[in-house]
DNA sequence: TAGATTGTTAATCGATTAACAATC
DNA sequence: TAGATTGTTAATCGATTAACAATC
């Protein structure tokens, strides 16, 4: 995995979230991390026209077992009936809920080089609900370029801008250089959730949430197994398929 | 995380990979999807002109703490040198071979919209060793065109191209309705290692693995926290800000 | 020798999983 | 009632962490 913490590390001791107790459900980091691909699947079954589904069925469609998809739904509460399985419009309402899509939350992107580019145009952030509202880069020569209908606006510009446009979430796909600087003007401004997309680890206070994607990490990780397959391959006892799926997600 | 398992999952036996002992080392998951990012933080210090570093300062350039750095580097075998720490050429060596990355693999890249334009470009794979050598997409209008001086071409040569061209890893940078198809024919031809970015599980044989990266699932997990966040802020016992640094890394 | 730092141990924690009682 | 399927239990597994003995 390359993602990095939140909450439970150091400098959050456990419960010092409030004295109080609160309505919000208390999840399992693995929990949250597959709960948009439960919401992924689901939308998939209600797109095809099925009214409820068991957890056998979800979890099929979602890639995981049975067992661990009822194990996470049961963390959001009961929302299931036995011996019917689970109402789909009703279980992607409360996922949706939890995980706080009800509410739109302005995103910016900051770097616009090759990958923030794609990024700005990303069908897949626009269809699950996030919309990128504000575009900065360092390079004078992009700086006034229109994208996606948004102007290029110049990195010294963000930090008052994503106060008055109230971003949530920042995306940073400048070069590992300039990440932190980037970071600790988007912390400034308020922003306390940072996707990561340089490949450097960022330091920040610990009410702020970084993940991170390191595209070339996963393909170091891929590397390792081709090498592991490889050096059993050449062994007496090396096998070359078996039978069903093994993938890995990122995040965690 | 949102990342697709491999080894250890249904289908996979534990031992079934060979009766034989291995000289290759059998490491924990979230061990290997670490060594990437102390690569990195190996060749920053190398290039700062470090002949040597402590667990100590190598697991703070790498965001991780030091024990579990340790933990990590002894799965490898003993390469540092107590009282004195590690040499920096040493560990960049054992590492890069445990991944595999002294050996070329090459990538071809199917999917050449916004995504795959950007990752055909990406910088951040040359500059680690992988060399994307082949593209392919399904869109006629598409197919001609250079990129990054390759010339994209149709989908219905992938399979041939990809067994003549000993393909090792294959990225997937189609839509989601697309992607299992694309699959298949990867592995076909014989490619053991997907690195999938559309939003969907694919359905693979155990012998491949597979990682997903899902960009919207990150925001989708940036969204909980930020409503967990909001939730508890407006508690009396809200909190604003405490100290450092807390991320998580995409991949395990 | 004294100081520093690794490699390992053992305790702890969190996540996974199979099995099944509860219940529709 | 009988069949189906959830929600929960408890066992297991893997990962994290602090502490420290080994050793440079």
């Amino acid at each position: 995995m390359s993602q990095q913490r939140h909450g439970s590390t150091p400098g959050n001791a456990p419960g010092e979230r409030t004295g109080a107790v609160t309505a919000f459900p208390d999840l399992p980091e693995a929990t949250i991390a597959r709960l948009p691909e439960y919401l992924r699947a689901l939308h998939n079954l209600g797109g095809a026209g099925a009214d409820t589904v068991s957890s056998e069925g979800l979890s099929a469609a979602a890639g995981v077992n049975s067992a661990k998809l009822r194990k996470d739904l049961s963390h959001l509460g009961s929302y299931g009936t036995r011996g019917v399985g689970y109402d789909v419009t009703l279980l992607i309402e409360q996922i949706e809920y939890v995980l706080g899509l009800d509410q739109r939350r302005a995103v910016c992107l900051v770097g616009l080089g090759n990958l923030g580019h794609a990024l700005a145009g990303y069908d897949g952030f626009a269809s699950r609900g996030f919309k990128i509202v504000a575009l900065f880069d360092a390079d004078a020569s992009k700086v006034g370029e229109e994208i996606q209908g948004l102007t290029v606006r110049h990195i010294e510009e963000l930090g008052r801008a994503a106060v008055e446009e109230n971003i949530a979430i920042g995306v940073i796909a400048t070069p590992a250089g300039a990440a932190q600087a980037v970071a600790d003007v988007l912390v400034d401004a308020g922003v306390t959730s940072i996707l990561n997309f340089a490949p450097c680890v960022l330091s920040v206070p610990a009410n702020v949430d970084v993940r991170k994607v390191d595209l070339a990490i996963e393909l170091q990780i891929l590397s390792f197994h081709e090498h592991r397959k490889a050096s059993l391959t050449a062994l007496p006892g090396g096998r070359s398929a078996t039978a069903a799926g093994n993938q890995e997600a990122v995040g965690s």
